[in-house]
DNA sequence: TGATGACTGTGTATATATTACACAGTAAAG
DNA sequence: CTTTACTGTGTAATATATACACAGTCATCA
């Protein structure tokens, strides 16, 4: 009951600790949501994919972490992040007391591509209905991530970093049934989206698919 | 660019850091929703009013350390409690670099009296519309609490901490606008949470109020 | 003790939003 | 040249949200 809980001392209370920094990367490709993960090169956990995540440096924020593992690990730059959660179980490393806060990212695949490092055993896009099994508690923290991402999704419209710059409805659609994880009604969806006034039909056809040939749009 | 950047090594990558927690206690009194803050007896930010908060100790999870800090603070216990946020970046105080996880807690102070103790300058509930300055970044942890409430109201009901076991409809209904920072229609009000489902007449009537005698409510 | 004022419970009409659903045309694939 | 998977478009039915009035209760206070 020190009278200086509410305190930082500039000399006590720090202790050792490690602070991790995840991110659950989700990309829009072959009009399904898919999760980026990493193979783990040594034990523990060796051969499980992972999120990529790795160490919070002394002077970085977490900010600053995720973009230096995201580069590191998978060759990605510039990917919009969103914090989701900070899990501070005591035994969630087998081997020593980690902290780890998680983000999720979004990007578009085909504007960043991922480019394997040497020393990575494995970097890929899983489908969310195939996810393998992963390491650690990753499970949940993708779990948490998506849930994360729905519930902002139906707040605000914020999936722009997750298409290309122009899409059509079609493309648009499948991405929130990705995510949503449900069918919708093609005409209702596109006389929702479109009433939301946060699209501009730019007067171009997408050409080279199937059938007609459909408008393409851009975010306003 | 260490290939071992995922890896978590017993011996090495961690290194001083202080982890805080910080509380944004709500509670509703009075026909509206109040903030409980702490005033800080020592430099930095002396005199200056807080969240309730402290260091997260080797061996604790954050909620722990919560729960230890507001015991320690406030003399309140089983304060119920979500994560908002996890701070970090590397300014944020004055002497040293602190991490900090800020929480938000949800408690009826008709059932929790606060026990100020003897070694704080002051414990105080403070309506959300009359806050003082706070020391550190605290209005920006504030601002980013209520947001988070919020929005995990508008997706479920989780105002139950906030009540007493017994209550009116006009006591929910104030606690919302209070939330919301809105007026809301009485019998629209009334209509839209009864056919939820979620609340039990208990066929009693609260007396002693002015005018008819209102019936009472709990969760289901 | 009686007037006042702030409460109580209750329902309907209107506006808005969501859902369900069909057709005629286009072009890639085979 | 047939098949198949697309394209754009609108209306009716249903569900949800909003706006709004009255007759009664009772603590307060003159």
């Amino acid at each position: 009951m020190s009278p200086d809980i509410t305190n930082v001392s500039v000399t006590k209370d720090a202790y050792e600790c490690t602070i991790t920094v995840d991110c659950a990367v989700f990309g829009f490709q072959e009009g399904v949501l898919k999760l980026l993960l990493v193979q783990k090169p040594q034990e523990p956990f060796k051969g499980y994919w992972l999120l990529p995540g790795g160490i919070m440096k002394e002077g970085q924020t977490a900010e600053e972490a995720i973009d230096h593992v995201l580069l590191t690990l998978t060759g990605l730059k510039n990917v919009h992040q969103e914090q989701v959660h900070c899990y501070t179980e005591v035994h969630r490393h087998p081997l020593k007391r980690v902290i780890t806060i998680c983000y999720y990212g979004l990007i578009n695949p085909e504007n960043h591509p991922i480019i394997k490092q040497k020393h990575m055993n494995g970097v890929e896009w899983y489908r969310l209905d195939e996810l393998p099994e992963l390491g650690f508690d990753h499970r949940r923290l993708v779990d948490d991530a998506l849930r994360r991402l729905k519930s902002n999704v139906e707040e605000r419209l914020i999936l722009g970093e997750l298409l290309p710059a122009k899409f059509t409805l079609k493309e648009l659609q499948e991405l929130y049934e990705s995510l949503l994880d449900e069918k919708l009604d093609r005409r209702n969806f596109r006389k929702k989206i479109l009433q939301k006034d946060l699209l501009i039909n730019i007067g171009e056809k997408k050409v080279g698919a199937k059938g007609g040939r459909p408008d393409l749009y851009r975010l306003k």
